[in-house]
RNA sequence: GGCGGCGUAGCCAAGUGGCUAAGGCGGCGGUCUGCAAAACCGCUAUUCACCGGUUCGACUCCGGUCGCCGCCUCCA
């Protein structure tokens, strides 16, 4: 089995990913607060998890990827006071467009998605475990995180107990906590909010909790990757840490993995700028899904990725490029023969892909290994010095790396046009008899409806544009 | 104010202390084509934000400047 590397926040470093259990690799992704529809740039951190997942699957580890639904939070509780059933109503549409965002941008569903409001009982279990080791204590029918118990608070993050104190940012102390760092693990009921009534009492569960709780619960109190956007290192994860580590007294996660933004046209993406563009009005402007995908995709999931039009027109171009590449390939007429140079070349890209995707997902890197391949095709195919053989290790390689990229198939089937085949036919004939004003006229026809043509050796074809 | 990341061609985006600074998109010229499209061939950063320093040699290491982004406790 390869090697798989990964840069880690915890040691700032690239890691060989060694699992808890050889061969099984456990990993937890933030998921979505349903308060609201996904934005792109909430969406390019799930197509980095796919990537990852995809990867580490295709070096051959089992992977069990677990991703939280968060369905109550300050956010939620505001836009739909009253019980639980109002919280459901709330958020059920919410999490159905997230879901079917997911399967527009071809990322696989995680093996277990576990939504915060049923998995009440193991944070309760959790709160209580950490006030028997001290961890934790109760106020006014609230419970806080004691962050003086727990001495290796912010190494995740890099910040010192001082720093934090003489942050820039006091807050009015609302609760009665014994430390302006404490946070809350659980929250005393209030008027109008939806309540659960626990062991603890009648409340519901604070801010960071619900991660660890259920992590733990479908992973194990120790397991392998933790994802999450660069903004979640501080506080989230750092109090993920605290509270599993502080309840098992174990190592809560190898390896942490957190994903950059994205910018809209080199600015951060805000609600006040309005340049929070969700999927859905992104396909109502007519862009393909498969060419954000793409996009989202190919560039390091460490840098901050600008997010602009032209790229996304940059992004559409290549995808199609490579939709021609592939039918271009289905349909090549060669000689029968044993693989030769091109199926070697094809090998050297395979290699370059993968090597490149297990040294940290460096997709930009196994992209020109792709485009290699689909250029020596290319000229061989253009100087016919290829074989059936050779084709045949082509098709085997980019299927391979389609297994982590997933866009190499159109999507839609073009719809056979009976209207389409009856015109190019009338144009096969003119063309016969070298009428090509009529051959033209015919072509334009077609293109305004949205259909190219393309003469070749083996006849006229089609496309949609 | 503190901590961290980034600044590479028209655009997107890799990369290394020293052979010609990946790849994609776009553009220009050519081959092919009735014309196109696709494909192919050639060209498209003497230079890696700026200024110093270390070094035989830096885009890559160090310092400073400018610009952008994130975080700095419960997103009121």
């Amino acid at each position: 089995m390869p090697v798989v590397r990964l840069y880690n926040t915890m040691t700032r470093a690239i890691d060989p990913i060694e699992p808890v259990e050889p061969g099984h690799v456990r990993i937890y992704c933030c998921g979505p607060t349903v308060y609201d529809h996904a934005h792109i740039g909430n969406l390019r951190k799930y197509v980095c998890d796919d990537v990852l997942v995809r990867t580490l699957r295709h070096a051959g580890y089992r992977v069990t990827h677990v991703m939280n639904v968060t369905d109550v939070d300050d956010k939620i509780i505001k836009a739909a006071s009253g019980g639980l059933e109002a919280i459901r109503a709330y958020t059920a549409p919410y999490t159905d467009a997230f879901f079917q965002d997911l399967a527009t941008l071809r990322i696989q569903s995680p093996d277990i998605v576990c939504p915060a409001t049923e998995h009440i009982e193991q944070m309760v279990e959790m709160v209580q475990r950490l006030v028997e080791r001290g961890h934790a204590y109760e106020s006014d029918g609230s419970y806080y995180f004691r962050i003086a118990s727990f001495p290796e608070y912010g190494r995740l993050a890099r910040l010192d107990s001082a720093g934090m104190r003489a942050g820039a940012r006091v807050e009015v102390d609302e609760y009665s906590k014994d430390d302006v760092r404490d946070f809350a693990l659980w929250k005393a009921h209030r008027e109008g909010e939806v309540a659960w009534d626990t062991p603890l009492g009648h409340g519901r569960p604070g801010w960071h909790i619900e991660c660890s709780a259920m992590a733990m619960h479908y992973l194990g109190e120790s397991f392998d990757i933790h994802t999450g956007g660069v903004d979640n290192i501080f506080p989230h994860h750092e109090n993920e840490i605290a509270q599993a580590e502080g309840a098992t007294g174990k190592p809560f996660v190898k390896y942490w993995v957190h994903h950059e933004h994205l910018l809209m046209d080199s600015q951060k993406m805000a609600k006040s700028l309005g340049n929070t563009f969700k999927l859905r009005d992104l396909l109502t402007q007519g862009i393909d899904p498969v060419a954000l995908r793409y996009l989202l995709a190919s560039a390091h999931n460490r840098t901050q990725l600008n997010f602009t039009s032209e790229a996304v027109e940059q992004a559409t171009h290549t995808v199609k490029g490579l939709h021609d590449f592939m039918r271009r390939l289905s349909e090549a007429r060669v000689d029968e023969g044993e693989p030769r140079e091109l199926a070697q070349q094809a090998e050297e890209a395979r290699k370059g892909f993968f090597d490149a995707m297990y040294n940290d997902l460096q997709t930009p890197q196994a992209l020109a290994a792709l485009f290699d391949l689909v250029k020596n095709a290319n000229i061989a195919l253009q100087h016919k010095t290829c074989v059936t053989g050779d084709l045949d290790v082509v098709r085997d390689v980019m299927r391979d790396f389609d297994e982590i990229l997933d866009v190499l198939d159109p999507g839609e089937e073009p719809v056979l046009d009976e209207d389409i085949e009856r015109m190019i036919q009338e144009r096969t004939e003119a063309r016969a008899r070298r009428d090509w004003a009529k051959a033209d006229e015919i072509r334009q026809a077609l293109e305004g409806g949205g259909v190219l043509l393309e003469d070749t050796a083996d006849g006229t074809r089609w496309k949609r544009a």
